[in-house]
DNA sequence: GTCCATGCAAACCTTTTGCATAGTA
DNA sequence: TACTATGCAAAAGGTTTGCATGGAC
């Protein structure tokens, strides 16, 4: 349903006062509709497919009119490039991430996070948000 | 004991067939002597307080040779440049990061190492590295 | 003397921004 | 109509690279 999402997004941005637009309902929905970590580079090629184009700027702008909104999420993996995620209300996880063939499993693992907890607080630290980030080989690649 | 660690550099390049030069000695010694995850930058302002100046861009490939000659990290916080630290043989640590003021605290936690070999296993991965950052506020900032 | 390392500036890559035009409300 | 969004191209910020010169061995 990421036509459902696109329209969403466009109502979220009528209540914040921004202004609904073709480019930015063809960016959510093709954010949507793919899945996944998705750079800008990614989204902007799906785009290019279709008839009606969309500029990079504009792509740009719209991933963080979407993080505003949250529905979706800046990542950052070692690659220098940003990637975003559909946001998942209440649910956290992290990512498994193949060296190799660069596939990206989330998990998500509640004792570990309160182990964090745990840390952050022995450290007199508050905890707003963290990343993890596991590396190695899948077992395909294995 | 910068100067040592700069000296041992120096050996391990010699002895991977690379040369060991004035500009490498001192951008490792004022790596090793500052301490810390640091930045091009701040390794560079550093070094210009001296006489004697290295490039920028010598200060970029010798931090990669420190890092092949294993006594360096390249660490990626959401800042977009990249840190480095020494490299501590088999103490493996990950990072408590204020947003207010950047302090970073660094911290082992060997429960938590564990339950990620789990979540690995239960995937089917073999891991190699991970990277986990906790953000919050420090007690100094809060 | 040979060949690698340095320094500078230009190139690169991703992301941001200024500005004129197009589009929304 | 008023004012925001888009698209382009230029700028920005961090990092890499080509090339002539300088330095190590």
């Amino acid at each position: 349903n990421a036509k459902a999402l696109a329209e969403a997004f466009q109502a979220q941005l009528s209540a914040r006062g921004f202004r609904s637009t073709r480019q930015r309902g063809v960016v959510a929905e093709a954010f949507f509709h793919m899945g996944g970590h998705l750079s800008v580079e990614e989204i902007h090629d799906r785009i290019r497919q279709g008839t009606a184009g969309v500029g990079p700027a504009t792509i740009y702008r719209t991933m963080k009119l979407l993080v505003e909104c949250e529905m979706a999420k800046a990542r950052h993996f070692g690659d220098g490039r940003t990637r975003y995620e559909a946001y998942e209300a209440g649910g956290h996880h992290d990512h498994l991430i193949c060296t190799t063939c660069g596939t990206i499993v989330e998990f998500e693992n509640e004792t570990i996070e309160r182990l964090q907890e745990e840390v952050a607080e022995r450290h007199a630290f508050v905890l707003s948000h963290h990343r993890m980030e596991l590396y190695g080989v899948c077992s395909a690649c294995a």
